[in-house]
DNA sequence: TAGATTGTTAATCGATTAACAATC
DNA sequence: TAGATTGTTAATCGATTAACAATC
C-alpha cells in the first residue's frame, strides 16, 4: 500500500490561524466590532502584512481604516478550518498522552468530539476517562465503522502504531492524527498528520545551543 | 520587556533530524555499519537529496557508494542537537499534559532530565509523579536558580502562563518550552519555543476537508 | 477631508529539488 | 573496472516581505 503525501498549500498560514482566533475572540468578548491586522500582528509579534495575507485565505474582507469585522472574522476562520462542524473522534492508546489529549478543552471547543478511548491493557478496560469509556483494541474497527468516527488520535507505543492504524483503516477512518514516532502505511484515501514532539524538542535544543554561543 | 524572536536557520532540516535518528538507530541495532541517504529517504517517504542536505548540516561526511557510517552518524546528530548532554528541566503545571510530558521516554533518552514538577493546586503537593515531586509554585524561582534548571516545560492554563514565565525568568531559566496558547513576554536572553497543538489540529482539519472534496 | 488600513502586485528570501562531476 | 552514492553548484518553488494605489 502506497503512502501518498497529502500536500496542503498555505500550510504555514493555516497553522497561524488558531492563534489569530484567540486574539479575535478576545476582541469579541471586549465588545469590539472591528479589529485591524495591525493590532493582531502587534499582539503576536508578527508583521501586519503577514496577518493580512493569512486572513485573505479565509475569504474575509476588511474595511480600510477600520479593519476586519470581528464576529464575521471569527465565523470565517472557524468555517475555513471546519471547526464549525462536529467531528467524532477516538483516542487510541489510553496512556498519559492519550489521557491528556482526550481531555484537551481546546479541541472540544472546536468540534473534535472524543467519544471513546481504546487500549490493549486489560486493567484499563471499563474505566471512564474524561467521561468516555476505555474499550478493548479488538473492538476498534467495528466501533469506528458503527459510529461513523472520522478522526483517530493515535498515542500508542511506536512499535504497535502500524497495527492500530490497520484496524482504523479497516473501520474506514477518515483521518489519523499520529502522535507516535513511526511513519504509517495507509491507503491514499486516509489523511495522516504526524504531530512530532521530538522535532519541537530538536528545535528547542538547537536554540539553546545558539543562545549559549551568543552569550559566551 | 521586548520579546525578541530567536531565528533558527535550517529549522525545517533540524525538525527532520529526530526522525532520521530513529531509522539510523535501527540500522545500528541491526549491526549495519553504513546506511545510505537513499535508504533513509525511502523509509520516510522523502527525497534522497533532502536527506543528504539535512545530514550535511551535522558535519558528517559519507562515502560514495556505501553511504554514511552508522555509529558516527548517530553521534553526529546527537551532538549537533545537544542531545549528548544532560539538561535539567522542570514541568510547570502538573495537569494531564504536564504529567504526560514529565514521563515522556523519548525526552529522557535525549538528555532532558525532569527533576521536579510545579503546581498551584495544594491537593497535588507532595505527590510523586514519574518519580519526581510536585512542588508549590511559590518555590519555582528559587528551585530553578538553586538547581541550575535550564529548561522549563510550561503546561499551565493559558491565563496564568505569563505569571509562571515571570517566575522562571526570575530564577534565571535558559529556555521555556511553551505548551500554552499564550504568547510570553520574556527578556531576550531567554529562549522560548512554542509548541502549538492547535496549529496541528488546524492543519489536520483542512486536510480532512480537502480530502473530502477530492472524494466527492 | 486626511490618514490609517486594506488588498494587490512585485521583490526578496529561504527551502526544496535538479543536475552532475567526483569518488570509493 | 562499473556504477551507486556522495557533495556541490544551479534552478525552481513557495513563503515572506515590501511597495503602493484604492478606499472608507
Amino acid at each position: 500500500m502506497i503512502m501518498t503525501r497529502v500536500k496542503v498549500s498555505f500550510a504555514p498560514s493555516i497553522r497561524r490561524l488558531p492563534s489569530y482566533l484567540i486574539i479575535i475572540r478576545q476582541a469579541l468578548q471586549n465588545g469590539e466590532s472591528y479589529i485591524s491586522g495591525t493590532v493582531i500582528a502587534q499582539e503576536l509579534n508578527l508583521e501586519p502584512i503577514q496577518v493580512r495575507k493569512d486572513l485573505a485565505i479565509t475569504g474575509i474582507i476588511g474595511k480600510p481604516k477600520k479593519g476586519y469585522p470581528v464576529a464575521a472574522l471569527v465565523a470565517a476562520i472557524e468555517h475555513f478550518l471546519g471547526w464549525d462542524k462536529v467531528h467524532k473522534a477516538v483516542v487510541v492508546g489510553a496512556g498519559n498522552l492519550g489521557f491528556a489529549l482526550a481531555g484537551y478543552r481546546e479541541f472540544k471547543l472546536h468540534g473534535l468530539e472524543v467519544i471513546a478511548t481504546f487500549d490493549i491493557d486489560r486493567d484499563k478496560l471499563g474505566a471512564i476517562v474524561h467521561g468516555v469509556p476505555v474499550l478493548p483494541l479488538e473492538d476498534l474497527s467495528a466501533f469506528v465503522r458503527d459510529n461513523g468516527v472520522e478522526v483517530a488520535i493515535l498515542t500508542v507505543p511506536g512499535p504497535v502504531a502500524q497495527d492500530a492504524a490497520d484496524r482504523l483503516v479497516e473501520g474506514d477512518i477518515k483521518a489519523i492524527w499520529n502522535f507516535t514516532d513511526h511513519k504509517l502505511d495507509t491507503p491514499s484515501g486516509v489523511v495522516v498528520h504526524r504531530e512530532d514532539l521530538s522535532s519541537g524538542y530538536a528545535l528547542l535544543s538547537v536554540m539553546i545551543r545558539n543562545q549559549r554561543g551568543r552569550e559566551a
